[in-house]
DNA sequence: ATTTCTTGCAACCAATTGGTTTCTTATCTA
DNA sequence: TAGATAAGAAACCAATTGGTTGCAAGAAAT
């Protein structure tokens, strides 16, 4: 089974379950009580995140709470970055042609 | 049918189709020669990427460029902020936590 | 004019997804 | 000890996904 963190960001649920645990870990049931689905179907998102490994478990008697993973998150980021250097070289590439052009309407306008 | 730039990412295929039109735009077919499957396969990944607007078609003759909208993107950019504030915000109280039993270690230490 | 090339579209298929309901186990609590 | 609560597991379902093959249409080349 393919799962990444790419593959858990892909739902709105699981973002919106990414977002709170940032902010402090839960239970499922707290979880599930902020969404209009079931606990099970949370409980299948929040497997999910576990299972590429974005959420761990802490038992705390008969409740779990999970908390994020936060270095998995850098994933995401080190994508972007290798993105937006890609793009970057891309710009220049287009600087030096813009450069080539207007070297060559100088020549024109100014012939040697 | 839900469609938006994180469906976009969620594809190993497609996340390699998005670096290599950062650089520039290509064909179908040229992106397809770059992969194991086949044309359609891509094309299907191609129109994917269009439908959530993420990528925009410039018809050569028969040729038909595909490139980014790099604009898309910053969506992503926007939600990890989002993330990283959320996250921020829980530092600082785990801070002020820190801060306030070091207080009552003080106190313990030197009673009034 | 005919053939070749590039692309999109449709039909099909197996696997995966996101949801449900039901059941079990483990831990609290009255 | 009995009942309530928290959570995972399993079975099921419809919709979506990622792939395939075959076909049609338009542009280019011979």
């Amino acid at each position: 089974m393919r799962r990444d963190v790419f593959q858990a960001l892909a739902d709105p649920t699981r973002r919106a379950i990414i977002l709170m645990l940032a902010v402090q870990p839960m239970t499922p049931n707290a979880i599930a009580d902020k969404f209009d689905i079931s606990r099970q179907a949370v409980s299948k998102h929040i497997r999910v995140m576990t299972e590429c490994e974005l959420l761990r478990q802490n038992q705390q008697g008969r409740e779990i709470y999970y908390h994020l993973e936060v270095d998995k998150m850098k994933a995401i980021e080190k994508w972007l970055e290798q993105f937006k250097e890609l793009l970057a070289k891309r710009f220049e590439q287009l600087d030096e042609v813009l450069i080539q052009l207007k070297q060559k309407k100088n020549e024109k306008d100014n012939p040697v």
